[in-house]
RNA sequence: UGGGGCGUCGCCAAGCGGCAAGGCAGCGGGUUUUGAUCCCGCCAUUCGGAGGUUCGAAUCCUCCCGCCCCAGCCA
């Protein structure tokens, strides 16, 4: 079931290359930098660059953007790649690493000092705020703007060789001081930072900013069609400056498109990261976070995370799309490829006065799709089945069992409920109801037909397990204008319960997802989860159209 | 108030001078041993606003309004 390609700005202007010779082959990227965890508005990227790569007979690359070792780790690397196939992504060949173009990157700067567009600046950050000037006002020159060929090559050698402090000078590219677009200010082209790279060790201690490194990365690895999002839209004059004024191997292009924003979710680093640190969740998989490894961790598909990306498209305006319309895309998927079983969240007792003896039922795995099989299900005297259906009485709109009435048992037979007992509180502990006989298969051939289908559970094989289910985290649309994220915190985002549910989920592995019929999909727990000891997470409910006041 | 973008249905989004796709949500109806799924139907005489060009404009021009991004030695 994939989702046809529908036109947008990026497969407009690729297919407009193709066509004009422009390029012949499309070349995309996906650039991370190593410093946290992936995100949905990383899937987005994703499907974007690899979707594209793939529909022209492409390729795409992944690419650690690893300029600045302070914030980087490995285990970041291996979190990212680990997602990305789990996406469903191939990079093409080896993963890169900007960090393997170190030297290169070295040699351009030289290249740059040799042609006098490139100086050592000895001002401080601090300065260098204050000479940039304003967004309303242009910079001033630095002092050290003049420097001879000669001077910033020893001086650019000696940051090299780690001879100055951190901090202490800055390589600068030699532009426009006065331009009204700030990135081309002398933009910094190096920093020194005595810091242990995760790829290159000691190797270095002088490090290429984002601006010097991206395009001359993209450039090397011969990228067609280097895709990011609108904030870099104003680097883009500096991105071609770096490849015009550089002996690059190839001529990349930057395109940018508006990143995806959710409702009722958050997805910048530092939030997502309160979040984990706060203890508000379990974790950066926890299944509530909008993680790649939450989402995974939730149940949701990857091929559903595919649709949805596809579905919202791929524009340049920024909007805000509707959770409804990736909980609507992890429906679709699940509703074709979930197996059906049942679970009772709220059990009350069933008794059945007249079943002379157990049965085993084989019941479709799918209603739909009779490949995914068929499996055996036990049928006794007793029975769970939810509270919430059955009640002492009704009106016509209730669906369910009512006392004096008759209900479908879901694969098996129509019942009728005779009395129930009813505790201290008024609770109804226990309902007894009799089989309305030649039911199994076909409907009571008195004509009374039964009401509604419920479903239910065998109380001797039947066994328990533990559900957690799953909302929304935020209760507000925009959790990001909170003052405090507590205050948006659903308290019910995470409800931990019991279940009983039917023998054969005993033998699901971890991950395998299932449609608990009448309740919503669930999945076994990535990391909880066994068979001694079963651990489902709710997914998403199925959806539900029944009037509230029936 | 410098520069760069964006404004099409409640939300996302196609459309690129010939007379408004699609998805989500919503609302009706049908089927149904899941109040699910599925099926059918409804849902922008109008494209931020005002002028203009044109036989014809969401698409071209002008002005205006609103929103987003940029002053890291982050990416």
């Amino acid at each position: 079931m994939d989702t046809e390609p529908r036109s947008n700005f990026l497969r407009t202007q690729i297919q407009s290359d193709l066509d004009a010779g422009v390029v012949d082959r499309v070349v995309t990227r996906f650039p991370p930098e190593p410093n946290g965890f992936l995100h949905i508005g990383h899937a987005k990227s994703i499907t974007v660059n690899f979707g594209l790569a793939e529909q022209y007979g492409g390729v795409c690359n992944l690419r650690f953007d690893d300029t600045n070792p302070e914030k980087e780790s490995q285990v970041f690397i291996d979190a990212i790649k680990a997602d990305v196939k789990w996406l469903g992504y191939e990079w093409d060949g080896e993963a890169r690493y900007a960090s393997s173009y170190f030297q290169q990157f070295f040699e351009w700067a030289l290249h740059l000092i040799d042609e006098g567009k490139a100086y050592v600046c000895d001002l401080s950050a601090d300065e260098a705020r204050d000479y940039r000037g304003t967004l309303t006002s242009p910079g001033k020159n630095s002092p050290y703007r003049n420097r001879s060929i000669a001077e910033n090559h020893a001086l650019f050698a000696a940051m090299k060789a780690g001879e100055f402090e951190d901090g202490s000078r800055v390589l600068r590219a030699k532009i426009d001081t006065a331009s009204p677009n700030i990135n081309l200010r002398d933009p910094t082209l190096y920093r020194i930072r005595r810091v242990a790279h995760h790829q290159t060790g000691d190797e270095w201690v002088i490090y290429p900013t984002y601006d010097f490194a991206h395009g001359q990365e993209d450039a090397i690895e011969g990228i067609s069609h280097s895709i990011c999002t609108l904030e870099f839209e104003d680097h883009k004059p500096l991105y071609d400056w770096f490849i015009d004024n550089l002996p690059v191997p190839s001529r990349p292009r930057q395109y940018e498109f508006a990143r995806l924003n959710v409702n009722f979710t958050v997805t910048s680093k530092r939030k997502l990261k309160l979040l984990v640190d706060s203890g508000v969740v379990s974790g950066w998989d926890d299944p509530r976070m909008p993680t790649i490894a939450g989402m995974r961790r939730r149940g949701y598909t990857p091929s559903a995370l595919r649709h949805f990306c596809e579905e919202v498209g791929t524009s340049r305006s920024d909007g805000v799309v509707d959770v409804a319309m990736l909980e609507s895309a992890v429906r679709n998927d699940l509703n074709v490829t979930a197996p059906r079983a049942m679970a009772v969240l709220n059990p009350i007792k069933l008794q059945i006065s007249n079943l002379e003896a157990p049965e085993v039922l084989m019941l479709a795995n799918h209603p739909a799709d009779n490949t995914l099989g068929k499996r055996e299900v036990h049928f006794g005297p007793k029975i769970w089945i939810d509270k919430d259906d059955f009640r002492q009485e009704a009106n016509k709109k209730f669906k369910r069992l009512v006392l004096g009435k008759r209900v479908r048992l879901r694969g098996s037979y129509v019942i009728e409920a005779d009395r129930c007992d009813v505790d201290a509180d008024g609770e109804v502990t226990t309902v007894y109801a009799s089989i309305v006989p030649q039911t199994l298969g076909e409907d009571p051939d008195d004509g009374v037909k039964a009401k509604g289908v419920i479903h239910w559970v065998d109380a001797t094989t039947g066994i328990l397990a533990e559900i957690r289910s799953y909302d929304r985290l935020f209760t507000v649309e925009d959790p990001s204008t909170a003052d405090n994220m507590d205050d948006v915190i659903n308290p019910a985002s995470l409800v931990v319960g019991q279940a009983i549910i039917e023998a054969s989920l005993a033998s699901a592995d971890p991950e395998d997802r299932f449609q608990f019929e009448r309740v919503g999909y669930f999945v076994a727990d990535r990391f909880d989860h066994t068979g001694g000891k079963p651990v489902f997470n709710r997914v998403i409910g199925l959806r539900d159209t029944r009037i509230s006041n029936d």
